[in-house]
DNA sequence: TTTATTATTGGCAGCGCTGCCAATTCATGG
DNA sequence: CCATGAATTGGCAGCGCTGCCAATAATAAA
């Protein structure tokens, strides 16, 4: 037998406290002004009733939308997480409400589930990156809502951009490599069509090695999404090809404790024989018996200044939160 | 300049095609019937003025809320990301949309969470595990919406529960490490006041290791959350107070993977000198140079289950989704 | 005491859409 | 050509709440 009631109105608790629809409205968003007694005969009508405020109701009635949708390419990526966990801090102390999609790094589903988001009339809508379908772009530019582009800034803003640059990222791990004294460096990543950002980085990281004549000795692209595994697998295959490499950089932090794990299984001496350089500085890589060489980015940062500018009404703009070139013992 | 205009609605929709509003919002919902003459006329005048229907007065008008609340503890652990991943890909297909909160393992947290999710009128809320406060408790019984307890199957479900026995998984654990003739076993683990699924396992491990005359030889407990760092840190404070355990049981992978580097750093033999159980079964452990030995746990499934079930409109039940030991080689 | 102010209230029209029902049109059979 | 039932369609009352404004009560000033 279900026992549960319809929940009740607010007019119902305005009944029950011999008040005003608007009155029991404005105790409870403590807005307007009420006198002490009457806020005591609404709150415990409230409390009688167990009554809870229909959101749905607020919202549609009220001009301004307390929801912010995020779009993001994956769960299962620390990253992502870590963006949300920065941002929605903020928004809860903002009264806001998150709600969020994943594209799974397909620029045709975020098409769909961008419009999907907008049906919710969101304050703002969050993305991953500048790379959307031309069609995504139009859709978000005719809707009248924040639009925040995230974790990149190489490119132009549709309205907001928070995050740092991929590019320099990427310039910045050769660099580092080529002042080590490593020359023969290869690349170890996954699907670069998908993760845009991870080609970027692999982009600039090819040419800042070129320009200083150097130049990628061998490359390695797993077609898949990363991962530990596939970072492992991925690096035993280019030293197949190319045993004489001195320094692998990965795609991220994943793949790169996989080829650390690879070189530990076959006594690959590291940074003695290979040096290994990630991107994202995990936690974990801090935990490894060497710490991981690797570019710490800002994501929880990212997630909370998006949020903060979203809260503030910030007018358009890219905000550049730079990142750390951790120093391990890997590279 | 903002250019961004007020979005169109159902009225202006249908003042357009020259029809009735309710034939927009059938041909919209393809619900009803219309002649395929009055489809093309709307779907040109929705496609002319870029209407995207509004979802929150949509909600409102009808019965059914397509919400789906998410009530978690963390999102930088991989397990509730992985359980929301499992989730989503049923939801989205059946048009319904995930909203979420992050507890921080915080009971109090969860109960202000709660009454916040539940004016959403969400469809459903899903929870992880079954503690709860009374308060939480009794707003949930008096909420018109299914309650969903993930991941923990031991007590008694307010509605649905989906997910596996903890008690069983502590003390399959401890079995197999008996089974291997490991005798002087060690945990080692993280916050179990906040953590109570964590807090099942550790119980029933040691009471498993009790009723076989075995007993925990010592344990070191971090008191924050867990992370591969403070496993390694907790390990080698244990093994400085119990210098002769001969297995250690970790109160998940990260944690384990966190002992793992310790031994490694420390020289340490596994499982020789020292055997590592974890619990979660991560992708990571299979890229070890050793894979883990751990249990792993149906995360993605339980999300996709506890959607479907919501769906679908299940009586309350609970599903058992059971674990899976695996056999690697660190124990 | 009277009037000017200010603090509190309640009434009610929407917010944009869906559900119900009556009205209209179309297709068929006699 | 007209009746009959099915296929289409439009009108409109809400869904539960907020915002605006007028009404009323309370308090201060004259």
């Amino acid at each position: 037998m279900d026992t549960r009631q319809q929940s009740a109105t607010l007019a119902q608790v305005a009944e029950a406290a011999g008040v005003g629809e608007s009155t029991v409205s404005r105790v409870l968003r403590n807005h307007g002004s009420f006198s002490a007694k009457t806020r005591e005969r609404v709150l415990s009508a409230v409390e009688r009733l167990g009554y809870v405020p229909n959101r749905i109701a607020g919202t549609l009635a009220s001009s301004g939308s307390p929801l912010v949708a995020f779009v993001i390419p994956s769960l299962s990526n620390i990253v992502f997480a870590d963006l949300l966990g920065g941002a929605i801090g903020t928004l809860e102390q903002a009264q806001h409400q998150a709600v969020f999609a994943v594209t799974d790094y397909d620029a045709e589903r975020e098409e769909m589930l961008v419009a999907s988001m907008l049906a919710w009339r969101p304050a703002a809508i969050m993305l991953a990156g500048y790379e959307h379908t031309e069609r995504t772009v139009r859709t978000l530019q005719a809707a009248s809502c924040r639009i925040v582009e995230l974790l990149d800034i190489d490119g132009t803003a549709l309205d907001l951009a928070v995050g740092f640059s991929n590019h320099a990222a990427g310039r910045a791990s050769a660099g580092f490599l080529l002042e080590r004294g490593y020359r023969r460096i290869g690349y170890v990543g996954h699907d670069l069509m998908r993760d845009t950002r991870a080609a970027k980085r692999h982009a600039s990281f090819r040419d800042a090695l070129v320009e200083n004549g150097a130049g990628l000795a061998g490359e390695e692209i797993h077609p898949g999404r990363s991962s530990v595994e596939e970072g492992r697998g991925a690096l035993s295959r280019l030293l197949a090809r190319h045993p004489d490499l001195d320094a692998v950089y990965f795609s991220n932090d994943d793949m790169a404790l996989g080829g650390y794990f690879h070189c530990l299984a076959q006594g690959i001496a590291i940074p003695g024989q290979l040096a290994i350089f990630g991107y994202n500085g995990l936690d974990i890589g801090k935990a490894m018996p060497q710490p991981l060489s690797t570019i710490r980015t800002p994501r929880a940062a990212t997630g909370e200044v998006a949020a903060k500018l979203i809260v503030d009404k910030a007018p358009p703009q890219t905000v550049d939160l730079g990142f750390e070139l951790i120093t391990g013992a890997t590279a």
